[in-house]
DNA sequence: AACAGCCGCAACCGCAGAAGG
DNA sequence: TCCTTCTGCGGTTGCGGCTGT
């Protein structure tokens, strides 16, 4: 093994700890990992409780010594990792949802491989969870359409493709619950007000508005049908005006592109660029209409659209067949992906 | 039922920058 | 200013579960 030592750890040989030996560099760390005998490896439900213990006494930091002191064998970066990536309360689990995923694309668009940064605008998600999210999902399709995922014609079919399905099915998502809500609201046995977060359906059709302007080609050159079929009216470089003012996709860089103009609690909009161009024209806002608090939670981000941590939860129950997984699946029933796509997408390579 | 291959995710690594002495 | 230690990041690995044969 290349890197590490961490093979044939499985979760019953686990409590032999493993004994770090001889490297080839000797710095301090190593010198006292071999004098320790620190364990690597899956965490046992002691050491989890060791180290919450600790933490919810003592707080976090000086990992080190954190890790000394609460009697771990474990590095201090391995607490630490822990820590933020599974025992933190905040931590956000299960499938990643369809608004997530829109986010994740369009902040790995506009900032590449910055997974913590990515991972500061998804609450409760951390920034390992959403790189595995990419390497898994999309890479793998990249890899199926044999390109890079960071080449351009990648990054367009996450622009032209993906991600106006995910605003249309966030949209579909959105539809239902509010039908479903509409009709627990008429019923003679009235639900909490407080379990739902579409009982405000003036901001439900706010967003729901600013999701049609999305995805309509005169503001934004998408046409996608209801259905996900591509239609005439889809943009290609030869009839989308952005496309041909700027490269063939329109894909150039805005200097002012960087989303943390958009969310900030003083903006208090949530603007998502199809073309990394915040323009009336060529850009979708998704406007927030705060009152108070920021994207840091979803109650300020999302929650005023409807989309709260419940609405998540729904969105996840709702989506457990996976919407990333059936397009990766090659399937093409699905109307994610289909032979128009294809062809689409073909033709806007061969035009590059 | 058994096996093989695939996939997702937790955990590791090296590196770089920050902080502190 | 230099050195050491800590922290955080992005990349990589491999275990365990799932799925197909």
């Amino acid at each position: 093994m290349a890197k590490g030592s961490r093979g044939c750890n499985s979760p019953s040989s686990q409590v032999s700890a493993e004994i770090l030996n001889e490297t080839g560099s000797h710095d301090h760390e190593e010198a006292e990992d071999q004098m320790m005998d620190l364990r690597r490896g899956p965490w046992t439900v002691e050491e989890d409780l060791a180290l919450m213990n600790y933490i919810a006494n003592h707080g976090e930091g000086r990992w080190n010594s954190l890790a000394r002191c609460a009697g771990l064998k474990r590095t201090g970066k391995s607490c630490r990792l822990r820590w933020l990536n599974y025992l933190r309360p905040d931590v956000r689990r299960g499938n990643i949802s369809l608004e997530e995923q829109l986010l994740i694309l369009e902040l790995h668009s506009r900032w590449g491989n910055r997974w913590s940064k990515i991972a500061q605008h998804l609450p409760g998600r951390t920034d390992n969870e959403i790189k595995n999210y990419w390497r898994t999902r999309v890479q793998k399709h990249a890899k199926q359409l044999k390109c890079d995922v960071n080449s351009k014609q990648f990054k367009d079919t996450m622009r032209y493709l993906w991600m106006p399905r995910l605003v249309e099915r966030i949209q579909a998502a959105a539809a239902t619950s509010t039908a479903t809500n509409a009709t627990a609201a008429n019923s003679s046995i009235a639900a909490p007000a407080t379990t739902h977060h579409f009982n405000n359906n003036n901001i439900n059709n706010n967003f729901q508005s600013s999701a049609q302007m999305l995805l309509q080609p005169s503001h934004h050159h998408f046409g996608v049908s209801s259905h996900s079929q591509l239609t005439p009216s889809y943009s290609t470089p030869e009839n989308s005006s952005t496309a041909a003012s700027s490269d063939s996709f329109g894909t150039q860089v805005s200097p002012v592109s960087d989303l943390t103009d958009y969310y900030t609690p003083t903006t208090a909009a949530a603007a998502i660029s199809v073309n990394n161009n915040p323009t009336p024209d060529n850009s979708y806002f998704v406007q927030a209409n705060h009152q108070v608090g920021t994207y840091d939670n979803y109650s300020g981000y999302f929650g005023n659209q409807g989309f709260g941590l419940e609405h998540f939860q729904n969105m996840d129950e709702q989506n457990n067949n996976d919407q990333w997984g059936t397009v990766y699946s090659g399937d093409i029933s699905d109307n994610w992906w289909n032979v128009e796509d294809m062809w689409f997408l073909q033709q806007q390579l061969s035009n590059i």
